[in-house]
DNA sequence: ATAATTACTGACCCAACAGTCAGCAATATT
DNA sequence: AATATTGCTGACTGTTGGGTCAGTAATTAT
C-alpha cells in the first residue's frame, strides 16, 4: 500500500556522507583493510554510488584525509592568531588545551594513517606538510618572534626549533595510538615541556 | 654436463633468512601488500618454503617484529647501564648518541609497522612495550635516580617522566618516517631537550 | 499523465594473493 | 650402489575485494 520509497536522491549530501563513513572506517581498521563495501554500508549506500561520488579506493583516501585536516585546522590556528592575552597566560592557556587535545582528536587518526601509508601517497604527504605542519610551525615561529619583539622572551629564544614545543605531544598521540591501555599522563608531559621551555626563554 | 643442484639444503639458516628478507618487504611496502611471493624471492627460496618455517603471513610479521626487537635493544641497553662516567657526561655522550641513531635505524621501522598494524595484533604490542618500551623507561628512571644519589641531579629530578628525555628522538623518528625530504635539525632538537632537562635538574 | 532524465542499485567480473600439497631432488643411512 | 629420509619446489585452489555496468526507480520536465 505505502508507497515507501527504496531510496531518496540525495546528490549534494552523498559525497560527504561518504567520506565520514569512510574515515570511521580507515579508523578504525586503517586503509587496507577497509573495503569498499564497508563504507558503502555505513553510508546506507550501494557500492556502486561510491565509485560515482570516487574514483577508486585510493581518490576516497585521499578525499579523506583533505577532509578532516581543512576542517580542523583553520579554525584553530586562527584561535591561535587572534589573541591579546600576553604570551605566557596564552601559551599556558589556550595553547596547551589545545595540543591536549590534539591526541584524541581525529588529526591523530590521520597522522596514524600518514605514517602507514604516506610513502605511497607522496602528493597526500606533501599536502598534509604544507596545509598543517608548514603553518602549525610559522604559528609558532610568529608567535616567539611577537614575544621578543614585545619583550616578553629573550632574543634567543629565536633559535629554537618550533619542534620542541611539539614533541611531547607527538610522542603523547603516537603513545595513545599505539599502547592505548598503558597509563601516561599525557597533560603533565606537555605542561612540563611548556615549563621547561618558558623557564629558557622568558625574558 | 654439470650436476649444478638446483638448491641446497640449509635447513639452520632459512628461517633467519627469509625473516630477513620479509623484514626488508614489509620495511619497503607495509605489512598488507607484501606479498608472500616477493619475501621467498627474496630470500631466494620458493614461496611453499616460507609456510614451512611460518605458519602463516601473521606468524611471519610477528616473528621479524621479535627477531629486530631482541637483537637490537639488548645491546643498546647493557651499554647504559654500564658506564662509569658522570651523569652529564654519559647523558651527552652515549645516551645522546643513542637517541641519534635510533631514527634511522630498524627500530623506527618496526615503530612504524606497529603504528599501522598494532591493533590487530594486540600480543605484539604488549610484547613490544615490555620489551622495549618498559625496559627503555626503566633504564632512564634508574639512570636519573643514580644521579640523585651520588648528588649529581636534584632530588626533584625524580619527579620527571622519562618520556620527556625520548620526546625529541619520537618526533624525529616519525619525521623522518613521514616526511623523509623536509629538512628537520634532528640532531639538535635532540641536543636542545637534553640540555633543557638537565639544566632544569643539575644540582 | 507521460516522457525524459539521472541518482542509485546490486549482480557480476576478474586479478591478486594467502595458503596447500603431490612430487622431486639433495642429503643421510645402509 | 641402493634405499630411506626430508628439505624444498612450483603448480594449483579458493577466496577476497576492487572496480564495472546494465537496469531500475526516483525525480524533473513537458
Amino acid at each position: 500500500m505505502a508507497p515507501q520509497p527504496k531510496y531518496q536522491r540525495r546528490k549534494e549530501d552523498r559525497p560527504q556522507e561518504i567520506a565520514d563513513a569512510a574515515f570511521s572506517e580507515f579508523a578504525k581498521k586503517g586503509y587496507s583493510a577497509t573495503r569498499i563495501d564497508d563504507v558503502a554500508r555505513r553510508a546506507g549506500v550501494s557500492k556502486g554510488l561510491t565509485y560515482l561520488y570516487y574514483k577508486t579506493k585510493e581518490d576516497l583516501f585521499k578525499a579523506v584525509v583533505r577532509n578532516v585536516v581543512v576542517r580542523r585546522v583553520d579554525a584553530l590556528l586562527d584561535d591561535v592568531e587572534t589573541t591579546n592575552l600576553s604570551s605566557e597566560d596564552f601559551i599556558r592557556g589556550p595553547l596547551l588545551d589545545f595540543m591536549k587535545r590534539v591526541p584524541g582528536s581525529p588529526i591523530a587518526i590521520v597522522i596514524r594513517l600518514l605514517i602507514a601509508e604516506g610513502r605511497r601517497h607522496p602528493d597526500l604527504v606533501d599536502y598534509y606538510y604544507d596545509n598543517v605542519v608548514a603553518r602549525g610551525l610559522d604559528a609558532i615561529r610568529r608567535f616567539v618572534e611577537r614575544g621578543v619583539e614585545r619583550g616578553e622572551f629573550k632574543p634567543e629564544a629565536r633559535q629554537l626549533q618550533p619542534q620542541l614545543f611539539l614533541a611531547p605531544m607527538m610522542l603523547s598521540m603516537i603513545w595513545r595510538l599505539v599502547f592505548a591501555d598503558k597509563p601516561l599522563e599525557t597533560d603533565r608531559l606537555m605542561e612540563d615541556q611548556i615549563d621547561l621551555l618558558l623557564t629558557r626563554i622568558k625574558a
